[in-house]
RNA sequence: GGGCGCGUAGCCCAGUUGGUUAGAGCACCUCCCUUACAAGGAGGGGGUCGUAGGUUCGAGUCCUACCGCGCCCACCA
């Protein structure tokens, strides 16, 4: 055995310990046909990614998974690696050459390329690095890339054979816009935000000169794209304008009155502006209409020559120019406050366009079939439970996928075009293929380009779960067959429709079966004001951070025991101290054992059964009966999802039981053979039930404890031990644990130092408690520091100078000489018999309803009883007690 | 417009299928540097569980309505 220092120097240790375990291969699973698999498929972060809060909750959550399953003896893999994010990251790189006063333009896109991948190169693990901090045991040998070479080859596979399924189409439709990165966006990226504007009103002349049509529209920029005017058709102030014509202002262009029914009469005035280009309601009246689509916008969110004068300004410079030329005509007629939903650029946050263009699509009706069913009949399961029913709502009113991204770093897509046919029929010389194709296939030329697109990040994340392993390549198999589908998946409830829907969709398209069994969300990490974590808020609190001052275990079992089931967690710095403050006690505690351990007494294998068992005395007994009822909680929590829960168990064990109560008692008799088994079992078990939450200090506190079991990460977790829980020998701690707060209660009531010896008188008339009590008494003796601890016959104060109080029907009197306040005293006694006569009389209310003692379970109704009986009991004993103190 | 979550001690939160007098942690008060730990030990005060009804022998827990706070989804310009 090492000596434990006086202090846990974790700075040091974590790295060290880590290091050891990577190089001894713990974390590496193979298929072993003998074992059951457990596997996790990390959420892979983004490759520009650097450990956040929410990171390293996910993470936690994971890593004791994974570390538990690997202690049940099941072959474990967590299976890591990161996100190419595409969007994410050629911000960064451009970000980075904009400094440098380039545009990506300047480079082109092949040297573009060359400086993301340099980049890649260069900061690409530092997300891995962190994890490696946090303490992960993942399978780094595997760590995978979206951008791999096998993995690219998995998504190129998955864009052709849903191709050729009819299930990728290419078309002409409203997408989100994003004016900022210039790229198409699915409308997960695109999500809405709440945010106040105004709502103009704008007259449009009659071409007839009869008047005017009155609109309201939130973006009157827009107007400049207009080819029509709407009315519903059963609107009666508006019937008699169908079919006329207005002159656009500005631009004097005719445009019809048309009748929809999709116009909400009690909406704004009635009558609707159609920008059939630039809004996806309008756009479905343009084609039911056939109404011109006119584009106002460049693609970086400028009006195009289609906007006449306002030709050239950014869209939020025309809205405001142009509100004020129809304040001088004398068209508009109001603005009023309106608040309404706008999207927003994911990535950079920018008012998001709606946009036509030609982009590429997944159909996804076809494939949400499968993965609704998967969830319905119980395949899936969420936890907590109530994500279902917002999976399935999404399922099922799902929209087709713009899948293209008009940026250069990300999988292109597998299509390619002949210029010559594509200059006659958009549609023509369209190939896809794995390969470039030697010449047209229609026409013959060998001038064929590629696509310029690259496709959405999350195009190749769904497929995460098997293209980990090397899927659609045939070698993959063996590995495919043992490993998927993987088990849990964990994660946070933003991603559930971009990812955990997706992935549901595609492992079951494309392997036939579900991707895991059971999804965990775990809620947001927040400030301790509610808000989200984000750097633009300045309001983060880095866990890299809180790893350096308070240490990796801190920080997990601090984050852990703060997130019950699916809830947020608000964290604040100090919350941390929690975790710092428990790492602590556990090195104290296991420093002073291994003080006191003599090594030739104690066993090779620290979970050996205890032979001796019936032999121990109480405390023994009664401590590695906790031990055990605590393992299958924590085990059953696990296995539920409930880690708080798990956490707290240990965290009252470890603390509340093992130091504050056996530890004390053990020092009685330290140096016995008993003892120094007991305490270097429990420690050791504890270590091993905490390792999954703190892996770190219990790695560190087992070598030096047990050096010759090996690292405790391939130990196995604590195999129940049968008969050895015993709620009946616990009942008998209980007694002593109770009777003893009661006379440390009584001390200092009396204001006694704790050096202060007492003399103790017990009076129980019960015979099964007293003898529990005197075959204890030195546990007693030394836990409230008396000097003597007797008996008595009469239940009475045997002296003036006693203080006395009476509990589960013992009377303790406790004397450390001097005076007592005898009115103080009373008050106390009668205070608690009125305490004792409410509960009384709430037990016999409740006794004497004939109702209850017919309808409650007889169990309840006799531990009703039986409470109440003991309440009498106690009562009649306090007034015992006060009588003789009056006398 | 739908859907979800939350409201329990001064603060931040647990509370598993309804069942003794509702629990931690932090903070607070008293005592203690007792040879594992002051990042600690012993003791203590503090809550009509958001409001109002209902179901039930019994409700923090189930139902309904309402009041606050937060989140998600949705093509009302």
């Amino acid at each position: 055995m090492s000596e434990i220092p006086t202090k846990y120097d974790f700075q040091d240790n974590e790295s060290r310990i880590y290091d050891s375990w990577e190089k001894k291969g713990f974390f590496h699973a193979k298929v072993n046909p003998g074992g059951k698999p457990f596997v996790i498929v990390i959420p892979p972060p983004n490759v520009t990614g650097i450990l956040h809060m929410g990171h390293a909750l996910n993470d936690t959550i994971q890593d004791i998974l994974v570390r538990y399953h690997k202690m049940i003896g099941e072959e474990t893999l967590w299976m890591p690696g990161t996100d190419h994010a595409g969007i994410a990251t050629q911000n960064v790189v451009e970000r980075k050459l904009g400094r440098e006063g380039l545009r990506r333009q300047d480079l082109g896109r092949e040297k573009f390329l060359e400086q993301v991948w340099l980049w890649k190169e260069q900061h690409g693990s530092t997300i891995i690095r962190q994890l490696k901090r946090l303490g992960c045991a993942c399978d780094w040998e595997r760590t995978r890339f979206t951008m791999d070479e096998g993995y690219s080859e998995a998504v190129q596979e998955v864009f052709i054979r849903l191709h050729q399924k009819g299930l990728i189409y290419r078309g002409n439709y409203i997408i989100n816009w994003c004016p900022r990165c210039q790229t198409a966006l699915s409308d997960e990226e695109a999500p809405h935000q709440d945010s106040s504007g105004f709502l103009y009103y704008i007259r449009y002349p009659l071409e007839d000169g009869s008047g005017s049509l009155t609109v309201a529209t939130t973006r009157p920029e827009t107007m400049l794209g207009d080819t029509a005017v709407a009315v519903n058709p059963r609107d009666e102030r508006y019937k008699k304008f169908i079919g006329k014509r207005i002159i656009l202002p500005f631009l004097d262009r005719l445009i019809p009155v048309i009748a929809d029914d999709f116009v909400d009469p009690e909406f704004g005035t009635g009558a609707v502006k159609v920008t059939p280009a630039h809004d996806p309601n309008d756009y479905g009246m343009g084609r039911r209409h056939d109404l011109p689509f006119i584009n106002i916008l460049h693609p970086d969110g400028r009006m195009n020559e289609n906007a006449g004068d306002y030709a050239g300004m950014d869209r939020f410079e025309a809205r405001e120019a142009l509100v004020e030329a129809l304040r001088e005509r004398g068209l508009l007629e109001k603005i009023v406050s309106h608040d309404h939903a706008v999207g927003h650029c994911y990535r950079c946050n920018t008012v998001i366009e709606p946009y036509l263009s030609k982009q590429w699509f997944v159909r996804m009706k076809p494939l949400a079939g499968p993965a609704v069913t998967a969830v319905k009949d119980g395949r899936i399961k969420f936890h907590p439970e109530r994500w279902e029913k917002v999976y399935l709502n999404w399922m099922e009113n799902i929209q087709d996928w713009c899948i293209s991204r008009q940026i250069w770093w990300g999988h292109r897509l597998p299509v390619y075009y002949c210029p010559r046919c594509q200059s006659k029929d958009g549609e023509a010389g369209v190939t896809v293929a794995r390969q470039k194709p030697e010449k047209c296939p229609v026409c013959g030329s060998a001038e064929i380009v590629q696509d310029n697109d690259v496709l959405d990040t999350w195009f190749s994340s769904w497929l995460w779960p098997f293209a980990t392993f090397g899927w659609p390549r045939p070698e993959a198999d063996s590995e495919l067959k043992y490993f998927y589908p993987t088990s849990v998946l964990v994660t946070a409830q933003e991603i559930i429709f971009f990812w955990v829907a997706r992935m549901i969709m595609a492992g079951l398209e494309f392997m036939n079966d579900i991707p895991f069994s059971d999804v965990y969300i775990h809620g947001t990490v927040r400030d301790k004001t509610g808000k989200k974590m984000s750097k633009s808020l300045g309001n983060v609190i880095d866990p890299l951070e809180i790893i350096d001052d308070f240490g990796a275990d801190a920080l997990r079992i601090s984050l852990i025991s703060l997130t019950s089931m699916g809830q947020d967690v608000y964290l604040s710095r100090d919350k941390f101290e929690y975790g710092r403050n428990f790492a602590n006690k556990i090195w104290n505690a296991a420093r002073f054992i291994q003080m006191n351990l003599d090594v030739d007494h104690l066993p090779a294998d620290p979970l050996a059964g205890f032979s001796d068992f019936a032999e121990m005395p109480l405390a023994e007994r009664w401590i590695i009966s906790r031990f055990y009822s605590v393992e299958a909680e924590v085990r059953r929590s696990l296995e539920r999802f409930r880690f708080n829960e798990a956490a707290g168990l240990l965290y009252d064990f470890f603390w509340h039981q093992f130091c504050d109560w056996y530890l004390e008692l053990a020092k009685l008799s330290i140096s016995e053979n008993h003892t120094q088994q007991t305490l270097y079992r429990i420690l050791s078990g504890s270590l091993l039930l905490l390792h999954p939450f703190m892996p770190f200090l219990t790695e560190e506190l087992w070598t030096r404890l047990c050096p010759s079991a090996g690292s405790l990460m391939t130990h196995p977790w604590p195999a129940a031990l049968p008969g050895v829980i015993d709620r009946e020998l616990e009942g008998e701690m209980g007694l002593i644990i109770t009777v003893c707060g009661t006379m440390r209660n009584l001390r200092s009531r009396k204001g006694l130092s704790p050096r202060v010896k007492v003399k103790v008188r017990i009076f129980v008339d019960e015979a099964g408690k007293r003898r529990i009590l005197e075959n204890n008494i030195e546990y007693v003796k030394y836990l409230v520091n008396a000097e003597e601890i007797s008996f008595s016959e009469e239940n009475q104060p045997p002296s003036p100078s006693v203080v006395s109080d009476v509990i589960s029907g013992c009377s303790i009197f406790l004397d450390a000489g001097g005076e007592i306040n005898k009115a103080e005293e009373e008050a106390k006694i009668n205070k608690r018999i009125a305490e004792l006569e409410e509960a009384i009389r709430r037990k016999e209310q409740l006794l004497n309803n004939p109702r209850f003692r017919e309808k409650a379970p007889p169990e309840v109704v006799e531990k009703e009883s039986a409470g109440k009986k003991e309440l009498v009991e106690e009562r009649e004993k306090l007034e015992q007690v006060k009588n003789a103190l009056s006398r």
